[in-house]
RNA sequence: GGAGAGAUGGCUGAGCGGUUGAAAGCGCCUGACUCGAAAUCAGGUAGAGGGUUUGCGCCCUCUCGUGGGUUCAAAUCCCACUCUCUCCGCCA
C-alpha cells in the first residue's frame, strides 16, 4: 500500500499517478473522507479513554483509603459504555480505511513512460541471433507430441483443459531446467535457495498484493481458507512479514522453485494451444529485500540474472519495458524478458522483473532497523528466473531439427545424464 | 484426531486484578577511559495511532498471540480461535 501521508498531502498527485495505471481516482476521495471521520472519532474516543483511566486510578486510591466510591464507579461505567459505542463505530471506519488503502495500486516510478495498455510497452533491448531454419519450424506442442514427451489429452482427462502431462525425457528436461536455474542463481548470482509451502494463507496473499483485489484469479481451498501458490513471490516475500530486519542483513536474496497455480479466469481463448498458458506450471523465482536507496540498482541486477539464464541457454530474447498501463497493481517499474518463438516468429514473455519499492513492505510490514536505530520499510523486488514451462517450449522450438528431434542445450546436458539430443527413440 | 504445557519488547525471560508499557540479562546506540580497540563504568534504547510545535520536542490513546467477555480498573480472571512444544494415535 501507499504511504497514507502521501495521499493526505498530495491527493491530486496520487490521483494522477494511479490514473496512469487505469485505476479509479475516486478511491482517493473515499480514502480522504474516511480518514477524516476516523481521525475525529479517534480523538474523541481517546479523550474518553483518558478520562476512564484517570478516574479508575482515582478509585483505586480511594479504595485503599477505604472511602466510598460508588458514585465515581457509576460515572466511569457510563463513560465505559460510551467508549464501547465509539469503538464499534471506529472499528467500522478502520476496516473501511484499510480496505480502501489495500485497493489503491502502487504508483509508477517517474522513469516509466505513459501508456494505456500492453500495446504501448517498448522493446529496449534485443539479444542473440535468431536461427535461420532451412525447414518450417514447428510449434512446440507438435514437436512434443511427436516425441511423446508432453501429453495434452491425458492432462485434460486427469484435470481438465490447460493441464498437461510431461513424460519421459520431457519430465526429465523439466527437472533439469529447474535444477540448472536454481544452481545458477545460487552459485553465480549469490541467492539462497528456499523451498516454501505451496498452500498459502490469506494474510500472506494480502501482503504481496494478490488480495483483496484478485481473489478470482486464485485457486482456493474452502475448508482451510488457503490459496494455491500463484507464484513463489508470495511465500518467499512473506517469509519476512511482520519482521524487523537488521540493516546488516540487507540485501537478502532468495531463489525458490515452486509450482504455480492460476485460474486464468480472464484468459479464455488466449494461447489455447501448447504450454504457454496453463493452470499449473513450474517457475524459479528470485526475490530481493533491499535498502530503499539501492533498489533501482538491484532491479538492474535482478534483470541481468534473469537474462543470464537466457544467454547461457543461447535463447534469443528481447527486453520489454512496461508502460504505466501494463505495470499491474503492485509494481512501480517492470521489465519483461521475452524469448523468441520461431514457430510464431514472435517474442513471448518468459520472465517478469519488478521493483515494488515499499508497496509490498508496507502491506506485509517488513522493516529494517538502520545503524542509527531508525526504522524503515525495505524495498522488495522479484523476477522469474525463469518460467520453466515456457523455457521448455522455447528450447523445443529453437533447438528443433528437421527430423523432429531436439538438441539439448550444452549447459543442460550434465543435468540430463550427458544426453545430447531428444529423439523419438530415446524419449 | 486425543491429552497436556505454552505464546510478553530486536532476542532471552520475570510479572499472574490498581503509578507495569512492563524487572533482569543479552544486543544495539551515546559518553567516559584508550593512540585505537577490547574490557570496565555511566546513560539511553518497543511499536502503532492521534494531538501540538517552524523544528528539537512535548502530550494523549492503544498494543503483552488474535478476537470477544467480566470489572470502576485486565499482560494478569473467563470464553473462543490461531500457532508452538511434549506425549498418544494415524500416516508419505
Amino acid at each position: 500500500m501507499l504511504d497514507p501521508n502521501l495521499i493526505r498531502e498530495k491527493p491530486d498527485f496520487v490521483k494522477e499517478q494511479i490514473q496512469k495505471k487505469n485505476a479509479d481516482p475516486s478511491l482517493i476521495d473515499r480514502f480522504l473522507e474516511v480518514d477524516v471521520k476516523r481521525k475525529e472519532l479517534v480523538k474523541e474516543t481517546d479523550m474518553l479513554r483518558h478520562e476512564r483511566k484517570t478516574l479508575s486510578q482515582e478509585i483505586g486510591k480511594l479504595l485503599a483509603q477505604k472511602k466510598d466510591v460508588s458514585e465515581l464507579k457509576a460515572r466511569v461505567k457510563e463513560i465505559a459504555s460510551k467508549i464501547k459505542e465509539n469503538e464499534k463505530m471506529l472499528s467500522r471506519f478502520e476496516e473501511e480505511y484499510r480496505d480502501i488503502l489495500l485497493r489503491i495500486p502502487n504508483i509508477p516510478d517517474p522513469s516509466v513512460h505513459y501508456g494505456k495498455d500492453e500495446s504501448e510497452n517498448i522493446v529496449v533491448k534485443r539479444w542473440g541471433d535468431v536461427r535461420d531454419f532451412d525447414f518450417e519450424p514447428k510449434p512446440h506442442w507438435e514437436i512434443a507430441e511427436n516425441l511423446d514427451i508432453i501429453d495434452f489429452k491425458r492432462g485434460a482427462k486427469i484435470s481438465g483443459a490447460r493441464f498437461y502431462v510431461l513424460k519421459g525425457l520431457g519430465a526429465k528436461l523439466e527437472r533439469a531446467l529447474i535444477s540448472f536455474m536454481i544452481d545458477l542463481h545460487v552459485a553465480k548470482h549469490g541467492y539462497r535457495e528456499i523451498f516454501p509451502p505451496f498452500l498459502i494463507n490469506r494474510a500472506s496473499m494480502i501482503g504481496t498484493g494478490q488480495l483483496p483485489k484478485f481473489e478470482e484469479d486464485m485457486y482456493h481451498t474452502d475448508k482451510d481458507d488457503l490459496f494455491l501458490d500463484p507464484t513463489a513471490e508470495v511465500p518467499v516475500t512473506n517469509l519476512h512479514r511482520d519482521e524487523i530486519l537488521s540493516e546488516d542483513d540487507l540485501p537478502i536474496k532468495y531463489v525458490a522453485y515452486t509450482a504455480c497455480f492460476r485460474r486464468e479466469a480472464g484468459a479464455a481463448g488466449r494461447d489455447t494451444r501448447g504450454i504457454i498458458r496453463v493452470h499449473q506450471f513450474n517457475k524459479v523465482e528470485m526475490v530481493r529485500f533491499v535498502k530503499p536507496e539501492e533498489s533501482m540498482k538491484h532491479l538492474e541486477e535482478l534483470l541481468d540474472n534473469a537474462e543470464d539464464v537466457l544467454r547461457i541457454l543461447n535463447l534469443p530474447y528481447q527486453l520489454k519495458k512496461m508502460c504505466t498501463g501494463d505495470l499491474g497493481f503492485t509494481a512501480a517499474i517492470k521489465f519483461d524478458p521475452e524469448v523468441y518463438m520461431p514457430s510464431q516468429d514472435k517474442y513471448v514473455e518468459i520472465s517478469s522483473c519488478s521493483n515494488f519499492k515499499d508497496f509490498q513492505a508496507r502491506r506485509a510490514n517488513i522493516r529494517y532497523r538502520a545503524k542509527d536505530g531508525s526504522l524503515h520499510y525495505v524495498h522488495t523486488l522479484n523476477g522469474s528466473g525463469l518460467a520453466v514451462g515456457r523455457t521448455m517450449a522455447a528450447i523445443l522450438e529453437n533447438y528443433q531439427e528437421k527430423d523432429g528431434s531436439v538438441v539439448i542445450p550444452e549447459p543442460l546436458r550434465e543435468y540430463m545424464g550427458g544426453l545430447e539430443r531428444i529423439t523419438k527413440e530415446n524419449a
